[in-house]
DNA sequence: CTGTCCTCACTTTTT
DNA sequence: GTGAGGACAG
């Protein structure tokens, strides 16, 4: 197959460009993904050993997709043996080879996020430090940013500088936890997800023989999405690719959005010190979107000060403006975009995976789910809470780890007790607190529990009982298949017994299904003949186990891969594309996000962050943002994003100011799909509770812009004597006890009708309106 | 030791 | 509104 004649003059060169360092600078919707596949598949073309390729991506899902399309274009399987991941995948496997070399065992256990705060809580629970001042999120947030510049614990507390800056800010003893997490984390046998990178540098720095063993193995570099590495993992490349310097990189300065978690874009804009004769490609062409889309997402980025010099532009058609509308509420803006979506559906004839609403952050999933679900229009949210993050998926995983590494403490407090086996918290402190005065781990003295009597006979005979229980289990690991062992443990650790016997619970047949389902995603893995050679290989419940903590939700290969909406944050959405997307939630202190509003650098990530939400848009984009939201569990009064003022207004078709109209004044027409929403939302409760649903008249699931047009005047033709029936959205009122007030929202009828009111001195109230005897004060 | 009730803090974004 | 963690009774 001619590879190259799908490429344009761009891409074609830096496909071909293939010995020595060169950067690929890719515009969103540029055709990035496919240079890159296309390269690797040339690659091997001309020859080169797959094993000699490492392809470096930034999640799980892009890998496998990227490995799927190169299998597509290369003959036979041979694409498969390309080393391509994540880097903490990668680099995972490559420290398991390597772990007695830095003094971990080979079978060391990944820490997700959820164990590494778990450990920190403990530190500051002995240490005695107050948990609001050292929030375990943060003081983890600061740990992390240390190791991804490669500040070991030691480097930390010596530095005097950082020192000061800790003692500043009132939190001098982070150096010190630092120094404990880490020894917790050895003496678990355990890397967090930062560990990975920062032990696999230790490793290239201190093991010249691993060094060039790794040199001589890999020919090829290519790392995707290369705006987002941190020093850490910028590192780890320059000394692997050192030696031949066959090294590519691809990225978008613009798309640069995980700076907050250690991304560092100088990564990309210094590549030409550490690369004199680096050879840059850019890729501006946008084979992606419309015209105004990409017109409108220049408009937004162009307000940013740092970036790389290029232009975006496109061949494809104008298409649609940018639609902007406006809601009174989180509920009503959900409601918004469920109809639309059920109505371009109907117009255009396309399929739901078409349709994507993208959100700030993952809070903001429900009301866009509740409105879909009510209009009966199927959705997957990707994120949020993770099948591997489910309760009963973490305990019977902890069974899994435990057995696998005894060490691991934070799997093995989980299960202790767990189905309930009399060992209660007091006993476990003791066990704690002794294991930690031995600098032993929790496993060593329980095993040898018998010989150091410092509980009661009963609970010391329990503790035995379990660690024979896991002695047991561990007999099989290196001979049972990964489900046999699964299977195994499950029923004969009484895991499986607890859960069936609580299908009665609230969640419990659930429950009881998420255990059966990773059951049989085992079953799936142990059949699997993926191995690279032979067929016959035994698969083993630790090789399952052995980055199953690098797996998140959006990895999970999408079985019932049915017509569904997709919603998840822009982060989830990078490198993803849609024929419709929804960017909700333009709101100040939401997006952007209240945290970043402290300096320019944080305001122009988000700014890339809505130019990512824009540019996955291929036909057309639609933004709102919701006049009123709940937050901490209150409704709080918002303000419309500066983002939307940062738009080029000839891109836009303006329709915040239809709802005022709608109630009385404007009709739909046939192509006002907003229009119609909002007849229909103006009068609906924008807060579904329990009542809403089963009260749900039949019209309801029908969104069509036929009806209620009746009932859009509102009040205007009501005449009564009582105020309370006259109030409507908008009006200033007055309180006896609140004072003066303005109305955000009504629901409910007769008796029930009841107010949102925001308050100037007393905040946003909900009021019954029987009750409340609201003065109206201006219309 | 276990279960239940209450309080409170919580919202960025992810490997 | 939710989930984690503390207080307290059985």
């Amino acid at each position: 197959m001619n590879l190259l004649s799908h490429l344009n003059g761009v891409q074609k060169d830096a496909v071909e460009y293939t010995d020595g360092p060169s950067m690929i600078i890719a515009g969103a919707g540029s055709g990035k993904t496919r240079v890159l596949t296309y390269k690797i598949a040339h690659l091997i073309e001309k020859g080169v050993d797959p094993f000699q390729i490492m392809a470096l991506t930034f999640t799980n899902k892009a890998a496998r997709e990227m490995k799927e399309r190169i299998e597509h274009l290369v003959r036979g399987t041979e694409a498969r043996n390309v080393w391509m991941g994540t880097f903490h995948s990668i680099f995972a496997r490559i420290l398991r080879i390597e772990a007695e070399k830095i003094g971990f065992p080979q079978n060391f256990t990944i820490y997700d996020t959820d164990d590494s705060k778990s450990i920190i809580k403990k530190i500051l629970n002995e240490q005695q430090l107050d948990d609001k001042l050292y929030k375990p999120s943060q003081v983890l947030g600061r740990i992390s940013g240390a190791k991804n510049n490669l500040i070991s614990h030691f480097d930390y507390n010596n530095n005097p500088e950082i020192l000061q800056a800790d003692r500043d800010s009132g939190k001098s003893k982070l150096g010190m936890i630092y120094t404990i997490y880490q020894e917790r984390l050895r003496k678990s046998s355990a890397m967090d997800f930062d560990d990975l990178l920062f032990n696999t540098n230790l490793l290239l720095r201190d093991f010249p023989e691993v060094l060039i063993k790794y040199q001589r193995r890999f020919k090829y570099f290519l790392v995707d999405e290369y705006q987002d590495t941190n020093y850490s993992q910028y590192l780890i490349v320059k000394r692997l690719a050192a030696m031949n310097e066959n090294l590519t990189v691809v990225g978008d300065d613009a798309q640069s959005i995980y700076a907050f978690r250690g991304a560092n874009i100088q990564n990309i804009l210094n590549m030409h010190k550490d690369y004199p004769q680096l050879k840059t490609f850019k890729l501006e062409q946008n084979y992606r979107s419309t015209q105004n889309i990409v017109a409108v997402a220049n408009s937004v980025i162009a307000k940013n000060k740092k970036q790389i010099e290029k232009t975006i532009w496109t061949e494809n058609h104008d298409g649609e403006k940018i639609r902007l509308h406006s809601t009174l509420t989180e509920n009503e803006e959900g409601s918004l975009v469920a109809r639309s979506i059920f109505e371009i559906k109907n117009t255009k004839a396309v399929a739901y995976t078409d349709f994507a609403v993208l959100y700030r952050t993952n809070a903001q999933s429900r009301s866009i789910e509740e409105a879909l679900r009510r209009i009966n229009i199927p959705y997957r949210i990707y994120g949020g809470q993770s099948f591997y993050s489910r309760k009963e998926i973490k305990d019977l995983l902890s069974y899994f780890r435990v057995v696998i590494n005894p060490n691991d403490e934070e799997a093995l407090l989980r299960i202790i007790n767990l189905p309930k086996r009399g060992i209660g918290q007091t006993s476990i402190d003791k066990l704690r607190v002794e294991a930690n005065r031995l600098n032993i781990s929790l496993w060593d003295l329980i095993e040898g529990l018998e010989s150091n009597p410092i509980l009661p006979r009963a609970t010391a005979l329990k503790i035995v009982e379990f660690a024979t229980m896991i002695k047991s289990f561990r007999i099989d690991l290196k001979t049972k298949s990964a489900f046999d062992m699964a299977e195994h443990i499950t029923r004969h650790s009484g895991f499986y017994t607890s859960l069936y016997q609580a299908r009665d619970e609230d969640e419990g047949v659930m429950r009881f299904e998420n255990m059966e389902e990773l059951l049989s995603g085992i079953k799936e893995f142990s059949e699997s003949d993926t191995g690279e050679e032979g067929e016959n290989k035994l698969h083993s419940l630790e090789e399952f186990m052995q980055d199953i903590a690098l797996h998140t939700d959006a990895d999970q290969q999408d079985k019932n891969e049915a017509n569904q909406v997709t919603l998840m944050t822009i982060h989830a959405a990078k490198g993803l594309e849609f024929s419709y997307v929804f960017i909700v939630g333009l709101e100040e202190n939401l997006f952007p996000s209240l945290l970043s509003l402290n300096s320019r650098a944080d305001i122009e990530e988000e700014r890339r962050l809505f130019y990512v939400a824009i540019t996955r848009g291929k036909e057309q984009v639609f933004m709102s943002y919701a006049e009123s939201r709940y937050k901490w569990g209150n409704l709080q009064y918002s303000e419309p994003s500066r983002f939307i003022s940062e738009l080029d207004p000839k891109y836009i078709e303006d329709h915040t100011a239809d709802k005022i109209l709608s109630s009385d004044t404007k009709k739909p027409s046939k192509n006002d799909l907003f229009g119609a929403g909002f007849q229909k939302t103006f009068e609906k409760k924008p807060e579904p509770n329990k009542l809403s649903k089963k009260e749900e008249t039949p019209t309801e699931n029908v969104p069509s812009n036929l009806k209620k047009i009746e009932t859009s005047g509102q009040g205007a033709a009501t005449v009564n004597h009582d105020q309370s029936d006259s109030i409507q959205v908008g009006m200033e009122v007055y309180h006896d006890r609140f004072g003066i007030g303005k109305v955000l929202t009504l629901d409910g009828k007769g008796a029930d009708r009841k107010a949102t009111v925001f308050f100037t001195n007393a905040g946003t109230k909900i009021l019954i309106l029987r009750f409340a005897k609201l003065r109206i004060l201006k219309q």
